[in-house]
DNA sequence: GTACGTGCAAACGTTTTGCAGCGGG
DNA sequence: CCCGCTGCAAAACGTTTGCACGTAC
């Protein structure tokens, strides 16, 4: 299992370095996880040392190696998704968190028609949550 | 028509400078817009001279009144969007350009269900663009 | 006249980059 | 041993803020 996410690291041509197995280990260490660079950062800084800029480098790395999925809903946070499968968000603003929404909770029974010349290439939905009584 | 834009201003409690005249005239002086701070600086800025600060404060009070809606796919770019009814994008990642799509574009058989205690406020839909021959 | 808005520069939070040194293969 | 990666500090970016001055009403 650990193994899995070094030979994952290794065939996307990056090198295995510690800093790198450290956060495979905290991202893909438990499945559908959201996190930003800074909650990262902060974690793994517990008990490991590392630097910002790494953090950041690898979650570009990750994420163009197709391990994560980049989600932006507000400006100035981005959110890194373990889950790099066609799925939607809630989103809580005031709690600033997100929530997976399964597959089978949206039904889309008419999508809009692309312009001329292009195609979908992905579709990203967001419900922006409220408190109800 | 332009004594709407006016009234709209002071309705909510602003006050009637020059500065926000000329940025509702760019804005709504056409309709359906999709702009960025950055874009609306220099576009005005041709024949008006207005600080880039300006520009933000008017675009978070417009927002605030109503005016606008905050448009957010791509961390680092704020786009302001002058209709204001919940409607969906396309977004074209190569151009960074955002369309509009009608209403009847779309229709959803089946919305999930908000988390107890929640309510899905907005709905906001993204469908990134690719080209395609 | 006065409260609110503007302009500027400086501060801010997030992200990227340049570069010297380290370490995985 | 070599090239890629790391750490750090500094830069870059979009955005916000503090403050003195200006202006709409």
């Amino acid at each position: 299992m650990d193994n899995n996410i070094n030979d994952l690291i290794n065939n996307a041509g990056l090198k295995l370095t510690k800093q790198r197995k450290r956060i495979a280990k905290e991202l893909f260490g438990q499945k559908d996880q959201h996190v930003t660079a800074e909650m990262l950062f902060s974690d793994i800084n517990k008990d490991f040392k590392i630097s910002l800029a790494t953090i950041y480098n690898t979650l570009r790395d990750f994420t163009k190696a197709g391990f994560l999925q980049e989600v932006n809903i507000e400006s100035g946070r981005t959110w890194y998704d373990t889950r790099v499968d066609n799925h939607h968000h809630f989103y809580n603003d005031e709690t600033k968190t997100l929530i997976d929404i399964h597959e089978d909770e949206i039904k889309i029974l008419k999508a809009p028609k692309a312009p001329k010349g292009h195609k979908i290439n992905q579709m990203k939905f967001v419900f922006h949550l409220q408190k109800h009584n």
